[in-house]
DNA sequence: AGGTCGATAAAACATACTATATAGACCTAT
DNA sequence: ATAGGTCTATATAGTATGTTTTATCGACCT
């Protein structure tokens, strides 16, 4: 079995140690999936998948049970393991959305998750505004204080991190948990992108007062300015 | 096995015939976590469930492995299966929401869907005005057209349909399968709220006429206008 | 007090058996 | 002769049980 297919393991087991047969053969095969190697309508039976994993039975079974319940498959007795296409994956599992970013398809999902951003983060601003404690407050404001100072002495790597951690913060902060867990996803996926344009554009200074505001905002109950602070720090991130 | 478990299934197997053995304990087990019966910390066994189920290791394992990879529990060898909290669901997955609404946390749940769809449904409006085709503005404009006839005809069952459809339609013609996913989960969460408040108010002419608004700014490919439209038009299914 | 190492409980893996949905032959009626 | 229904054979998923590996606990040594 090819041996370097799982980076960033996540569901099956913890980073330690060498991944499961279990995981390397999900892996191998949702990413197969993710990437169009087995296009929707294919049909693989649990005994080829046997072979060519090299995995048992009970191996690939549990894998494809997985991989079922993620829509990216489904079992049918007497014919195999069929293919479905993109309408039926659950596209915000995490293991799904990895996948989609290491295929051809990871523009297409860059974008996505960005739209998916602009979408989410001006409401949870709201959100925060209306209902955080005052305890979230301060914590958004002292990070913000955090992201002033990484950004006017220059240390891109920590602006980035605390870019990041304010983020979460008002995420956390809106009180939906849903809310809350995209910003795992939203922030891994956006890390190279910010990454890159720093290093082409030093920080902006505006940028980073537009954050002050929006925490100050937040901490003043000020929900719809601080959702309109949070669309316009998004507005710059993408150029058009 | 208690049978009358699963309603809707809709990961294991088709909806015909009895569900499977896996369907059953996964049903059963995933509803249990989330309705708090296995509280985060709570450590079971294969062995034990087996007992409890009374199905065998292969089949208690295969559920577990689904659900280890919703983020409801995780496996560790020599202690057993680690039930998890809230904060590691997959709380996007379609089989955790319906669980969650099943549980004492329906309410907290159908608030974090409304305030998701508040978020999505503005943005996915513009993006149809702005990147729609005029295929889809057409099937939109047609779509508000039967809602509004179902309108002034006084057809609620008609008009809840039409209603979901031409939210379905315009979350497709946002270009964002992200977003065209939720359009299940959401209005299959919502309906039945609206299906109350119908039966307290009658269907409002003005609600409808918001509708054709938004169809005809989509059309237009006015996608400011039809993302503030569609902001009012939500507004005004939740009253406070 | 802290590290090492063996015992062992539990998951992980492999194999053997069963049930069932589907294909395709065959029969029937138009 | 052909369209359509039924029935059986079987390939495949589903289920059950046996075997191996490994993370953790705790005794023991330093």
């Amino acid at each position: 079995m090819s041996p370097g297919a799982g980076r960033g393991a996540h569901a099956g087991s913890a980073a330690s140690s060498r991944p499961s047969a279990f995981t390397q053969v999900t892996e191998r095969i949702g990413g197969a999936i993710c990437d169009g190697t087995y296009p929707p309508g294919t049909v693989l039976t649990v005994e080829e998948l046997e072979v060519v994993t090299g995995a048992s039975r009970s191996v690939v079974r549990e894998a494809a049970r997985v991989l079922a319940s993620k829509g990216l498959l489904r079992a049918r007795k007497r014919v195999g393991l069929e293919i479905l296409g993109e309408g039926e994956w659950s596209l915000f599992d995490a293991q799904v959305i990895r996948w989609r970013l290491d295929s051809p398809q990871r523009q297409t999902q860059l974008a996505s998750l960005h739209q998916l951003r602009i979408a989410i983060e001006p409401e949870a601003a709201r959100l925060a505004a209306e209902n955080g404690t005052p305890e979230q407050a301060g914590e958004i404001i002292s990070a913000a204080g955090r992201l002033w100072s990484a950004g006017v002495d220059g240390e891109h790597d920590q602006f980035l991190r605390d870019d990041a951690s304010l983020h979460r913060l008002i995420l956390r902060a809106s009180g939906n948990p849903m809310f809350a867990q995209l910003s795992d996803v939203i922030h891994e996926a956006l890390r190279e992108r910010t990454l890159h344009e720093l290093t082409i554009r030093p920080i902006s200074l505006s940028d980073v007062q537009l954050h002050v505001d929006l925490a100050g905002q937040i901490q003043r109950r000020r929900g719809n300015e601080a959702g309109a602070t949070m669309r316009e720090i998004i507005r710059r991130t993408q150029p058009s």
